[in-house]
Formats: C-alpha cells, sequence, structure tokens
DNA sequence: CACAATTCAATTGCGCACAACTAAATGGCG
DNA sequence: CGCCATTTAGTTGTGCGCAATTGAATTGTG
C-alpha cells in the first residue's frame, strides 16, 4: 500500500519508522475487523441481526441453551455487554431469559422457536462472507490460526503489563 | 484450538460446518482486535490516550497538521466519529481545532505543543506492542499483508452487496 | 448574479466494549 | 447457625463506530 520494501532481513528499523501509520498492524487489524463489520451489516440486514448478536446466535444454534456466563465464556464478553444485547434479542422475540432454579443467581438463555428457526436462513451467512475475502478455505485456515496465535499472546502480554512489567 | 482437522483438500465441508463459531474468522480477528485494544489500554495509559486517540495522533506526527476530513481518510473514519474525539483530544490539550480561513466549512487539526512532545513518549509503544504480539518482524509484516488484502476484498465486496447483489 | 448541487463538520441516535460498581444468591468456615 | 467471601447479572458511565440528518460554505451552471 506504500511505496517502501521492507525486505525480511531489515532488523534494524529506525525506532521513529516503528511509529508509521502503516507498519502498525493493529491499524490493518482493526481496519479488517471493521471492515469485516460492513459487510456482516449488509448481509445481516434480512435477520434483523447486528454482528454482535449473531455471534450470540451462533452459540446458542451450536451448544444449545446456556447461562449467561457461559455464553460470555465462547465470546469474551461480560455481563455489561451481554445483558443489554440479550435484552433486546428478548424483545425481538429471539431467545427468552430464565433465572435457574437450580441457581438464582444465574439466567439461562433459551432460544424460542423464532430463534430455532432463524438458524436455517443463517446458513448462507457463512458463506457469502467467505465469498467475500475472496480467500480460499486454506487461506482462511491459515490466517484464523495466525490471528487465534496472536489473540493467546495478547492475552498473556496484557496480564503480564496489568501486573506490573515495564 | 478446536479438536477437528481441515485438511487443505476439503472442498465439500457440510453447510451446517460453516456455521460452527470456530470457524468463523471474522470472530478470530474480532477476538485479536479486542485482545490488541486490551494491550493498547494498558500501554497507553500512561500517555493518557485511548488507542483510537492514538491513531490520529500517530496520522498528525507523520503528515503534520490535517482538516478533519484527509484525517478521516487516513484512518477510515467519518466526522461523527472524529468530532467528538478530537474535541477530546482538544480538551486535552494535545490540540487545537481552527476553521479553515481558505474554506470555512474545513477544521483544521494542529498539533499543541504538549501534542507534539508527546511523539517523544509514544516511540516506545510500537516496539513494546510488538513485543506483546511475540512475532518477529517478518511475522508482523506478512500478517499485514495479509490483513490489508483482506480489508480491500471485503470493503469491494461491501460496496457490491450494497448495489444489489445476491 | 441567482439558484441548485456538492462538500464538510457537527449532531443525534443506536449499539457495542469495557471498567467500576451494585445487589442478590450461594458456599464455606468457625 | 451466623457471618463473610465468592459468584453471577445487572446497571452506570465513558468512548468508539456508523447511519442519518442538519446547517453552513463553496462550487457549478444557466
Amino acid at each position: 500500500m506504500a511505496g517502501k520494501s521492507y525486505p525480511g532481513t531489515m532488523t534494524t528499523t529506525p525506532t521513529a519508522d516503528w511509529l508509521r501509520l502503516d507498519q502498525q498492524i493493529c491499524f490493518s487489524l482493526n481496519a479488517a475487523s471493521r471492515a469485516f463489520g460492513g459487510v456482516y451489516r449488509v448481509i445481516l440486514k434480512d435477520l434483523g441481526l447486528t454482528y454482535p448478536q449473531y455471534l450470540v446466535m451462533l452459540v446458542l444454534w451450536e451448544h444449545g441453551d446456556l447461562p449467561v456466563k457461559k455464553l460470555g465464556e465462547h465470546l469474551r464478553l461480560d455481563s455489561g455487554t451481554l445483558s443489554p444485547l440479550l435484552k433486546r434479542l428478548e424483545g425481538a422475540g429471539l431467545v427468552r431469559r430464565e433465572r435457574s432454579t437450580h441457581d438464582e443467581r444465574s439466567v439461562e438463555v433459551h432460544l424460542t422457536e423464532d430463534g430455532a428457526a432463524l438458524r436455517e436462513r443463517a446458513l448462507q451467512v457463512p458463506r457469502r462472507i467467505a465469498a467475500a475475502t475472496g480467500f480460499d478455505i486454506d487461506e482462511i485456515h491459515e490466517l484464523r490460526t495466525r490471528l487465534d496465535q496472536l489473540t493467546t499472546a495478547l492475552d498473556a502480554a496484557a496480564r503480564a503489563e496489568a501486573s506490573g512489567a515495564s
């Protein structure tokens, strides 16, 4: 995208160059993430879902009814994000929320009939998304592996930074 | 991360499997993006910046004073996002906003002395981020290339979808 | 010059992400 | 049993991202 080339053997990049925007992987990642959001917004409009709502539905379709806590573990989201989101899904008639009888602290999220039925219409989504990327299945899989590796490293680093590194 | 393997030659993945969360590259991308956010949050706290504010400062440090429009082009952000963000940066004394004398529609964003000085302290940030990823410079560069490729494809697809494809 | 179309920033409204806090229920320990 | 730490959702507040709208300035056209 920029005119410069960065030969693989360059290890002496000046400090100031690190600040160059086009060197910032985070920027690329952020841009890609938002570009994905744009494609999803268009494709999911039919289903009446936002992208985070779609992710919640994916988890429910795959794992069945779950308490909010488990849902959050699958998605790396806390109740601060999930509570209002689930209320909106409930308002749309896709899920019900019921306090567990065994443990009244816990709230079970159940798919309604409409919520379960929506899965059929959602089946086409991933293929359209995959097509939009222009990547084949191997490339997707390889990129995914890389990103998961990155996430693991970053989470570990965040914990290390938080507990008092330089 | 899951127990299944996806050999490269498999082109007959059942439709339902596409819905599997761990197949969703978007989820990995989103997770990585948020994991980055977590690391940046910690590292940028010293500088008193959020991550998007840091990106704005990066652009200003690299390109000098710019109108809001140009800033938005560099960052793929519109005035709806930038206007309040720039007000906060102005409140923090890092930038000034002044209507252009040539074109009164335009607002020029200028670095203040404090804003320019902050660059020195920011120089350490990218190295710490790079270290947190656990990737070497070649891996970072390769991933970046991939992601930019992805973003380009997705933007094109979003435009195509928006103008009436299936 | 007058008027319509365009450009640019700001605002409004909605939803998500996350930190900090609250409140209720549970479980453990003396 | 009585008390306290923990677990779990929910709420509040801040900031970002984006669509839609507004309003002012500019440009193009007759």
